[in-house]
DNA sequence: GAATTAATTGAACGTTCGTTTTATTAATTC
DNA sequence: GAATTAATAAAACGAACGTTCAATTAATTC
């Protein structure tokens, strides 16, 4: 036999990649073999090369439209400038939440990106590293400007958003679907830890550290720079 | 030839372990073949299965051995029942320390933990996860503790533990010893970081927050609980 | 409806893999 | 110093790997 009936390359690449980021997220990029990727599919294994020249090409093109997806998902997502949102606060809680909700959806594509950065020449390896100080900058910016204006409290710039990045992502290694709590209680126990974090503490914080007599920053007029306005 | 002059089973075990911690950290546990760590150590590829029957046995005893010496050391480090440190924010910053250190000190073999797991069998996997939990179950009775006693303000103790976890390990992605921050540096920011994020700020965060007014929690006597006494 | 293109099969290539077996030599024991 | 044990070498096993190539059929074009 030759072409099946039905047969369509773009469904058939959609199929492969799906099934691909599925079985390395499962065994390991190294581990899974082209045949069972193949199996997988229902194609013959020679059929996979139509649509990727190599096995290292394949996981590079999941890795790259993983961070593409990324950025775009925080292009989108980031609040306008002059609205409400866009204080480094603000800017922030939607970065974490973008981060979590994108993350939580995309599980598999996440732990590929993850954990199989090894398995990518010098070449590739810088292109995907790139993207992703790319998307690390933004948050970098963030917590820079929130610092600038006083709002945050964080000594090292740097190495806040890498801990910070590393604590959100670790979302996706505990969290499971069917668990006691949602996407939406999750999101926002990370949104309350990162302001922690970053010294910006929330509403329910702040009184009760502040207690009975409390007379805020003083310093600052407007309202609190943790709380945007509605 | 056979046997070689001044060869020795101890030392040659030791060597496969470096060895294999390096490679696989490197290039992956799949990725590196049993020929390579044979070449590495300096020896036949037969004379490797001596010392480990097989190759994920070998990754076992690897993963083992760091969670044996990671737990250990924590039995080391925790502060005393009774001393200054015993309280809950002292525990804190003493595991928080611990983990650092530790990990700091033992980068390859942090990364072959982490990321090599799906390749082991499903018993060994739940082996290493029954030690991973017990670590783990300590920093939860930690934070347990000191939410308990009103120390800390954590929602979340799981997820906050499991989000602690994560970030404190995550030094090792980006921490590099010739870079410009010290292991002491590194870990006091650590320190700083995870007690503001289970709302136990540290005195320059307080005063900032309190103003010049400040009157303090005023429902508990005793000193500040987030500084132990020396 | 013939010609062309897209999609896939089936078989094969050379290489490398984890592992085993047997033989050989160094160190140790008595 | 002979017997025994520990440590390794050398060679080989079958299986699986990523990849290629030629043939074949479905869909599309003109």
């Amino acid at each position: 036999m030759a072409r099946t009936t039905g047969s369509d390359g773009e469904k058939t690449q959609a199929a492969i990649r799906e099934a691909a980021v599925g079985l390395i997220a499962r065994l390991g990029f190294e581990a899974m073999s082209m045949r069972q990727l193949a199996a997988e599919v229902g194609v013959q294994p020679a059929a996979l090369y139509r649509y990727f020249p190599t096995k290292e090409e394949l996981l590079f093109s999941l890795m790259h439209a993983h961070m593409d997806g990324l950025i775009a998902s925080w292009g989108e997502a980031r609040p306008a400038e002059g609205s409400a949102q866009a204080s480094p606060a603000g800017q922030l809680a939607a970065f974490v939440e973008n981060h979590i909700r994108f993350h939580l959806a995309r599980r598999h594509a996440t732990h590929v990106s993850n954990l199989e950065l090894r398995s990518l020449s010098d070449e590739r390896l810088g292109h995907i590293l790139r993207m992703r100080a790319e998307y690390e900058g933004a948050l970098r910016a963030i917590l820079q400007a929130g610092t600038s204006r006083g709002d945050f409290q964080v000594e090292d710039v740097a190495l806040t958003a890498m801990a910070i990045i590393q604590m959100i992502t670790g979302v996706i290694v505990w969290f499971r679907p069917e668990q006691r709590l949602s996407e939406d209680e999750v999101a926002a126990t990370y949104h309350t830890m990162t302001m922690r974090l970053v010294g910006c503490a929330d509403t329910v914080d702040r009184q009760a550290l502040r207690g009975p007599h409390a007379g805020g920053q003083g310093d600052r007029t407007g309202g609190d720079p943790c709380i945007p306005d509605r």
